[in-house]
DNA sequence: TAAAATTAAACAAACGTTTGAATAATTCAA
DNA sequence: TTGAATTATTCAAACGTTTGTTTAATTTTA
């Protein structure tokens, strides 16, 4: 078995093409050999390069977990930003996050109600922390200032914004059926989810009681 | 095999066992082996009763959305009713609904996203345009008594109305966790779905910009 | 030539389903 | 009400597949 912290253009293919077989078809439906078929490799290279199906599955979520959160933390510091301006930033990311990685999002999704795999689950958990506390700190900030007329519990805020996000990605297929919408590929989801992006920050500004200023 | 439409006691317990798993360890993880050892009934059974483990997790679905919105109708039909209450007693039923039928709802979400079985799917589809629909009524309803400021693309608002319930399905052991609230089994669960309808319902009076009379 | 990568073949274990015999429950003429 | 005939249920065992993983031989790369 083969164990570098970095990982090869190989290595990095094969993931892609097991993340989207996680996120059509969950993790146990999805085989080792159904992989190794996507990813064009022989059957045991999986077993070769990650350890295990279970090794591949947490080395899927520690590479795509790790970008994260580090960008919004220099975000939250930086105090020339309004608290409205950094929530609509954090939709806006969140959202072309949510765009391009579509089949991990789902992947996630699945992981966090199967409970499949304890490091993968924790690996969400830190994540959600992060999140909640960055929501704490952007509330209160914005309270204090006056921006904000209504306050939340962090948690539930974070099951609005994050319910929401989820909830669209579940249902864009539905929506294209109730709206009869064009079914024109990558086009269609670009343009879905930059609605979505749009129609959230009015939500969240509404909830909050926030008063655009007009001049 | 037996075919009967009527479910009977033994199938109702196989079900309920097999729900639970389902919700747990999702329908690809959970062997017709488990089932039949939670159910304390021969593994044979399960074939005898529902013919596969396919048919099973169908007869599941049907059984659990039969109810569905029945109840629903009447409350949309009646004049008596402003907007705002309906939205209310729905935000209430449903969460009532989680509360009792929590394996139920994992085991729905899980089923959306992994696109397993057609007929589930089907289900979940028509579930989905019938509270779709109903949210197109109420809101228009809203808006042209002059109740709500605000109307939304009713799929988006089944969005958040879905998205903020589902997620809190979702993060109840992440929210425990974070404010480090009391494990105490079912008394918990009860306050925490209830304590999600009341903020629920502040949230939506927000969105759609209606005022409170205060007297 | 030594290490790394790739392969086909095999492994035991677990899967959903079927079998055929054994038992329990029901039916119904006597 | 009885007892044989019929049907419904239960069971252990086995079926053929598929699962994740390992092996040992071979090819490629350095």
């Amino acid at each position: 078995m083969l164990l570098k912290k970095e990982i090869t253009d190989k290595q990095a293919h094969i993931l892609k093409k097991a993340e989207e077989l996680f996120a059509t078809n969950g993790f146990n439906a999805t085989s080792v050999r159904d992989i190794a078929r996507a990813a064009k490799v022989n059957l045991a290279m999986i077993s070769y390069y990650f350890g295990s199906k279970e090794k591949l599955i947490e080395t899927l979520f520690i590479d795509r977990m790790k970008q994260g959160l580090e960008s919004t933390e220099s975000l939250l510091a930086n105090p020339a930003i309004t608290p409205i301006q950094k929530l609509e930033i954090m939709v806006d990311s969140y959202c072309e996050k949510i765009s391009h990685n579509n089949n991990f999002f789902r992947s996630s999704m699945v992981a966090q109600l199967t409970k499949h795999n304890k490091v993968v689950l924790n690996l969400i958990f830190k994540s959600r922390e992060q999140y909640a506390k960055a929501f704490e700190q952007i509330l209160k900030e914005g309270i204090e200032n006056g921006q904000f007329k209504y306050s939340y519990d962090f948690v539930f805020f974070l099951n609005i914004f994050n319910g929401i996000l989820m909830q669209s990605i579940v249902n864009k297929d539905f929506y294209k059926e109730y709206h009869k919408a064009g079914v024109a590929g990558e086009d269609f989801d670009k343009d879905y989810y930059e609605n979505i992006a749009a129609q959230l920050k009015i939500v969240l500004k509404r909830i909050l009681g926030y008063e655009e200023k007009k001049r």
